[in-house]
DNA sequence: GTCGGTTTATAAACCGTTTTAGTAACCAAT
DNA sequence: ATTGGTTACTAAAACGGTTTATAAACCGAC
């Protein structure tokens, strides 16, 4: 097994303190008075036999790990796995690796999360967090971690944060429905209090308010089996069978609403009009196309680890926090064509 | 801002030399013999003052850095994510953490990120690999790091790896379209060399041999403008109106096709079966349901874990090379339907 | 009572960096 | 000839753990 190259080997070889070396590799040379002849013989050398400094030791020595991590719900799911992607690319360009976690949505696992991550000394944390963590997340603030959040936020934590105007959309996404004929619109959603699905509540609400009628809401457990879930939904649509549109706000939800609905036999648009909150590459291949909400999935990356950058070169750690909202786009297809009767 | 706890402030605390807590704190008590009172008390009071050590001082000493890097395509592309996802959970629980990046199968871009990934001295690899980076990871395999692939191999490389039978999965589904009646039968593919391409054309030749038919096979670029290879996937078929049936082999030449059969208004299956290599879970949501090649996502990601996991512990590094291969499954649905006619 | 073995514990070295606190050498000015 | 100020560089400490080598205390046996 090759030995590892150290700084001291290159401090040997060329007859200089790895005091200088570690200076001319860290860009001070000119600021530390380095001479142009010491430092080109240092870089050339460096490169010549490749040397790269550990991690470990950097680390250790300067409390640094230019590592951050990013905890959402469920790192397969598309919305998250594109933003995942997204961040990558600018987080490396600048130095930094981006660990990635599934929370479930479970508050436990995401506590724990926390604590290994801290054990890691990650420098940022990038989180979609789930309910009743304010606590632990306040901890980081004290600590002077960095911390975005984004998709949503929690009362009582001042943090950067990156959001959708959910309220806004899931209004427009109704009323768009509303413009094309529907009169009886369901909402099929989660039993949940975070605010990205209480503001998609909001504006479903409001769009039917408009037109004086009730409301047909259906709650769904988060994490449960499928299977039954597809069931309900079903039993739901069964039953209330005046519905005339279905708002799905998630597409987690929606891909369960659309077996339930092939279930019944149901025709889309004809009997049943759909808007699905999150697009999927594939909804505007379906038969018929599937409207849906996008979300602007390049600028909240971008966004968000420009926020994360920043807190981490040390500015802005003082200012007061910014919250960005950004619009989501409505992509009118098929499921919600202008009903013809 | 809190000072952060070390082993030196319990030594204190309890009077006890850092030695023995950190003996205790490695589970190394009873070996080297530390009174079960004192490691009650190191315990204790460790809980106490919720201490955890340092991960980088901790890799500095030993050398490891409890990581493990997993670089693909994609991370984004559904298949990936889901083996993502699912190693993820077995790693956790073995103190691991997974690093993911994406390669778009650039071989210079896996090569940066492998020398990325060799500076912060993970411990093992877990690799999607692009072709031309042998010499590469030859080259960590002398340094003695943990090699894994999977979903390809590379030849003139001995590493574990976990492979899908892409030949006899491939076969079988061609051959289950000639069964229902299909017999001008096309391949979308891309340009590629890679193992997992080759074997997937050798299925589909070997199947359209056995009827005595000519091969229709159409070859896409990489990562090109996705726009104009819908184009060139729409003349393909519109020029060769003889087809009946398209085999893709990948999801996301599908998803390109089912545009192309979109823009030139042919029904599935009626004017053209369909069998795409890679489920997507809207598939079976399709009208008609788009049927579909599932590879074992569970399986894979158990076997490429456990087989890194061994390589870390010590065990199997001296072994031969193990390579597993696993069968995929057709998802026969209704886009390969028998033909009436 | 001292020798050898066991039990329990620890001091010090070590991992590979960064950073602090200096210093040697040179020059110009007094 | 001494002082003061640069310039160019470095020895040693520090980061926080793990590991090696060693030792003190106790015990029973001769």
């Amino acid at each position: 097994m090759k030995r590892k190259i150290t700084i001291n080997d290159i401090a040997r070889d060329l007859n200089i303190s790895k005091t200088t070396i570690s200076f001319v590799l860290n860009g001070k040379g000119a600021e530390k008075g380095i001479s142009e002849s010491s430092q080109t013989r240092i870089l050339d050398h460096v490169k010549k036999i490749s040397y790269m400094p550990n991690f470990s030791a950097q680390g250790l020595r300067t409390g640094k790990t230019k590592t951050i991590c990013m905890m959402v719900e469920d790192i397969a799911d598309p919305f998250f796995s594109s933003i995942a992607r997204a961040m990558e690319e600018i987080a490396y360009m600048k130095g930094y690796k981006i660990l990635y976690s599934s929370t479930e949505n479970n508050t436990q696992k995401a506590k724990d999360l926390i604590q290994f991550y801290r054990r890691r000394q990650v420098d940022g944390y990038i989180l979609a967090p789930p309910p009743g963590i304010e606590e632990d997340i306040n901890e980081l603030i004290d600590d002077n971690l960095a911390v975005v959040l984004f998709d949503r936020t929690l009362i009582g934590i001042e943090a950067d944060n990156v959001l959708v105007d959910n309220f806004d959309i899931s209004y427009k996404a109704v009323k768009h429905l509303i413009e094309n004929g529907y009169r009886n619109i369901a909402m099929i959603t989660l039993y949940s209090e975070q605010i990205q699905m209480t503001e998609r509540e909001r504006g479903y609400k409001e769009a039917v308010d408009e037109i004086k009628n009730t409301y047909f809401i259906k709650n769904i457990g988060f994490y449960d089996h499928p299977a039954s879930n597809v069931q309900e939904i079903q039993r739901f649509i069964d039953l209330n069978n005046n519905i005339d549109a279905v708002f799905f706000t998630t597409n987690y939800l929606a891909e369960m609403g659309l077996e339930a609905i092939r279930n019944l036999k149901l025709r889309i648009p004809e009997d049943l009009g759909i808007v699905v909150f999150d697009d999927d590459k594939l909804f505007r291949l379906f038969s018929p196309t599937i409207t849906a909400i996008a979300q602007p999935i390049g600028e909240i990356s971008e966004h968000v680890i420009k926020l994360m950058l920043m807190l981490l070169s040390g500015k802005g750690v003082k200012k007061a926090k910014k919250s960005i909202v950004l619009p989501a786009i409505l992509q009118i297809r098929e499921s919600s064509r202008p009903k013809s009767d």
